[in-house]
RNA sequence: GCGAGAGUGGCGGAAUUGGCAGACGCACUGGACUUAGGAUCCAGCGGGAUAACCGUGGGGGUUCGACUCCCCCCUCUCGCACCA
């Protein structure tokens, strides 16, 4: 067994024994795992890929992390679940489709199968027995029956309402999709258009989202939490009405500031508002009026929202009154107030609102203050800048001389005694708009009828499958609107003609729940098992990029918190830790395809080796920041492994498999046998904190490089010594099993080289001795006045005095210290003494 | 503008959380082995006249001692951005 290595290879060579022991872990079945265990269970998820037809280095480094947790807790005993699946619906491969001229699924299965074979060359430590493909219709059956769910209780509803269109993926999409005013795939500026849609109500969740994030705190990063704090937008107030002077209607506004409700000196609607019809009606200038409306509804998001988008407005003719003081405040139309936040309606306190205050400058209207701060100059009318602080409450009626913050307690009960108000709380978080005017999605389970409306398709009648035969047309809408196989359906209810609905739902749906169908990917009778479901989940550590800091991350949070209360699962949040890792550059840039900076895998992988790879992917950098990628830098991994290899060769024929951290008795060893023992367990204990505790990868590689350092160094005199043989192999044991997870081909290799007739995937995490960690002689630092001056070797035990004492006579500290006065010295056992003098 | 994070050799990055700044690797320099070296091994590698000394974005402070803690400032990255 030993030989036929030794004679078949001499020479590191990954692509012989990669692939070996691929075979032998898939063979043996080693990563197949079920939930009935009875060891703890460990969920680690790397977010799924696009199957955009390669995997490129960003995969790499991603599902590299994640199979290092997964090896790594598989040693600490864990049963670890590491599923790999594909979210693989998505605009992309209907392009692709009219391009070939196939079929969007053909192209997706194909990209699928050769991305599945790319990722096995990988050796990643996946159950592919838990593999699933959102396209496939045993698992959107799944999602329409969530939908229909849902829609029992009124989770999901259809509205007219403006959307977000992108006009070059030809589709809505949800406010979360949009960054700053372009689509997050294409960057088109989005258009605004008025549709019909399904939405999901995650509103109802808002509160327990923005709750739950607080017990994430300790596993999530804290830039995701506060990004998705913000994008939930969390704000108390209250709603105040006026009444609109000559007509029977009033005017509902959301305001944080009710205790500046005496400074409001006008009104100002959104151009959308629903009452600004009404109100111009008899305007003279409602042709002018109409104009500007028009102009700025018809202005894309990015425009609107511009930084030097300047506030404009125009008087309705019509005035409101102020509900405490009586006072007429003219209703303007002003182009900066949303239509989409709070009642559309914001009642201006120029005074202490920088934005009113603009405005009101602007149009000449009245600046009254009421809140003066406590300190500093006393506030006028003419100030330049509003004042948003603190203060005493002035203007305001019997209510002055009140603190501002007390009044806002004061007036929100006063006003709700009155039923001028009600405290509301607000949020920035809008319903979820799921409705995708595209082919290539799970479709929406319901049919139109023009008896009874919109009717849910009947569980029973699950899945609506995607037509196989369909034909994507040239210009790139959606075949479904115009296939009748498709559409022409019985309504349900009343058995009457009936249509089905086209629009498919936001791929985005696919993603929210599949970490779920992980625990049971083929069951046909149900979403997932209970039993399965309540055992592997929620997933332990999840790993991906921070691209989906809101996006994807929110929507799961919110179908967990759902699933939940429709009884699917018993969880409250699906991810315990997050771990977003950074990106990789090349040249200081993301790889791109138009900036020519791309590193193919594939490549890397037959030049190098996956080990090689990997290891560069962990060393390079830590997780969370971004990887520069360095060709020579790459090399140097490679470097490492060779050493490695060489290494462990030359020792073949000395050593016999004695196990990491093995047992030995100190005080039978010399001096340079110690010291390597003392190397080896020094280092489990740094690699295992960095690993396991940290997930600091590259420092771990770090550490493993010292050690194989120090075996080189030393390894001519233990060969020959009594004990020598028995610490290298130690050592060589450990450090192969501490690398495993990162580098397990090779690892695995070298080991059953070593003879040892167990696997490394089988493998315990090692124990070190910390007897082992002793050693008898320390090296102490001398500093005089904080400066290193010298360096003296003592033993560990000596006492402080015997410490300081010898500090005191070595000769290179003696130079600085001669002819000076002693002022004290601090002592530190085992680390340093410090001589204060005095010139 | 608001919020978060970062700033350390030529480069990627370390530093047990107040105790040797620059681990480990890349690049580079010298040497060895060699028909050859882009393989390997050995040595060096912050600056500086290799002496003092100066060095973790800049300036102050606390401390015996500061990359680390406190205050002010500069720069960069990311997120949010008229949210009432």
């Amino acid at each position: 067994m030993k030989t036929e290595f030794i004679v078949n290879n001499n020479r590191y060579n990954p692509s012989d024994i990669e692939p070996k022991w691929q075979k032998q872990w898939e063979r043996e079945q080693c990563f197949i795992v079920t939930h009935k265990d009875n060891r703890p269970k460990y969920y680690v998820l790397e977010m799924f890929p696009y199957p955009s037809g390669r995997i490129h280095m960003g995969h790499v480094r991603n599902y590299s992390i994640g199979d290092v947790v997964a090896r790594l807790k598989r040693m600490q005993g864990f049963n670890v679940i590491h599923p790999m699946g594909w979210d693989a619906f998505g605009l992309p491969a209907e392009n692709a489709a009219i391009k070939n001229k196939t079929h969007p699924a053909e192209w997706t299965y194909q990209n699928i199968s050769y991305m599945k074979a790319e990722l096995k060359k990988l050796g990643y430590s996946y159950d592919w027995s838990k593999e699933l493909a959102t396209c496939h219709p045993g698992y959107y059956k799944w999602e329409q029956l969530f939908f229909l769910k849902f829609m029992e209780k009124g989770l999901v509803y259809r509205k007219k309402a403006p959307v977000n269109w992108c006009p070059k993926c030809l589709t809505v999409l949800a406010n979360e999709q949009v960054e700053s005013g372009v689509c997050w795939r294409c960057e088109s500026v989005v258009e605004r258009k008025e549709l019909s849609q399904w939405f999901l109500r995650i509103t109802r969740y808002a509160e327990e989202l923005l709750e739950c994030l607080d017990s994430l705190s300790q596993g999530w990063p804290e830039r995701v939490i506060t990004m998705q704090k913000n994008w939930i937008g969390k704000s108390t107030g209250m709603e105040i009405d006026f009444q609109v002077e000559g007509l029977d209607k009033k005017i509902r506004v959301f305001t944080t500031r009710q205790d500046t409700l005496f400074g409001a000196t006008f009104m100002s609607l959104a151009p959308e508002h629903e009452l600004v019809q009404e109100l111009i009606q008899d305007s003279p200038d409602k042709n002018q009026i109409t104009a500007f409306i028009n102009k700025v509804i018809r202005m894309d998001q990015l425009d609107r929202t511009a930084d030097n988008m300047e506030k404009e407005g125009f008087f309705t003719g019509k005035y409101c009154i102020n509900p405490v003081n009586g006072e007429k405040m003219p209703v303007f139309i002003a182009n900066f107030v949303l239509v989409e936040y709070g009642t559309g309606a914001v009642m201006a306190v120029p005074a202490h609102d920088q934005r009113d205050l603009e405005f009101a400058r602007k149009y000449d209207l009245p600046v009254r203050v009421v809140v003066q701060p406590e300190d500093g100059g006393a506030l006028s009318d003419d100030m330049e800048k509003a004042y948003a602080g603190p203060g005493t409450m002035v203007n305001s009626g019997q209510f002055d001389g009140m603190g501002n913050e007390q009044f806002k307690e004061a007036i929100a009960d006063f006003l709700e005694e009155k039923a001028l108000g009600k405290k509301t709380v607000n949020y920035r978080l809008r319903d979820w708009n799921i409705s995708r005017q595209r082919f290539w999605g799970a479709p929406i389970p319901i049919v139109y009828c023009e008896q009874c409306g919109a009717v849910p398709v009947p569980e029973e009648d699950l899945p609506i499958i995607l037509p196989q035969n369909a034909i994507m047309p040239e210009d790139g809408k959606s075949p479904l609107p115009e296939l009748k196989s498709f559409l022409d359906t019985p309504c349900p209810q009343c058995k009457g003609k009936g249509r089905r609905e086209t629009d498919t739902m936001d791929t985005f749906v696919e993603s929210s729940w599949y970490f779920a169908r992980y625990a049971d990917p083929r069951n046909e009778n149900a979403p997932f098992d209970k039993k399965a479901s309540k055992y592997w989940l929620p997933v332990d550590q999840y790993i991906g990029g921070i691209e989906h800091a809101i996006l994807h991350l929110l929507y799961s949070r919110f179908f967990v918190k759902a699933l939940r209360d429709i009884g699917y699962l018993e969880i409250d949040e699906p991810f315990s830790n997050l771990l977003t890792q950074g990106m990789v550059l090349k040249d200081g840039a993301k790889m791109s395809k138009s900036k020519g900076n791309v590193v193919d895998p594939d490549e890397m992988i037959s030049k190098f080796g996956a080990d090689t790879v990997r290891l560069f992917c962990l060393f390079a950098s830590p997780p969370e920041k971004d990887l520069e990628w360095s060709d020579s830098a790459i090399e140097g991994a490679s470097r490492f492994l060779n050493r490695l290899w060489r290494l462990t060769m030359e020792l073949l024929p000395e050593l016999k498999p004695v196990g990491p951290c093995k047992v030995l008795d100190q005080l039978s060893l010399n001096h340079a046998e110690k010291s390597l023992r003392t190397k080896e367990h020094e280092t489990i204990m740094k690699i295992t904190r960095d690993m396991i505790d940290k997930f600091q990868f590259n420092t771990a590689i770090a550490g493993a490089m010292e050690l194989v350092n120090a075996i080189y160094h030393s390894k001519d005199e233990l060969k020959d010594s009594f004990n020598g043989q028995e610490v290298l192999s130690s050592a060589i044991s450990s450090v192969l099993t501490v690398l495993s997870p990162i580098t397990p081909h090779v690892c695995e290799e070298l080991w059953a080289m070593l003879g040892y007739d167990y696997p490394l995937s089988q493998s315990s995490w090692p124990q070190y001795d910390s007897l082992a960690l002793q050693r008898d002689e320390v090296l102490v630092v001398i500093q005089v006045n904080g400066k290193l001056r010298s360096k003296i070797s003592v033993p560990a035990d000596i006492s402080r005095e015997k410490l300081g004492q010898s500090a005191l006579k070595d000769e290179k500290a003696l130079k600085h210290i001669q002819n000076k006065e002693i002022i004290k010295t601090i002592i530190i056992p085992q680390k340093l003494v410090n001589i204060v003098v005095k010139d």
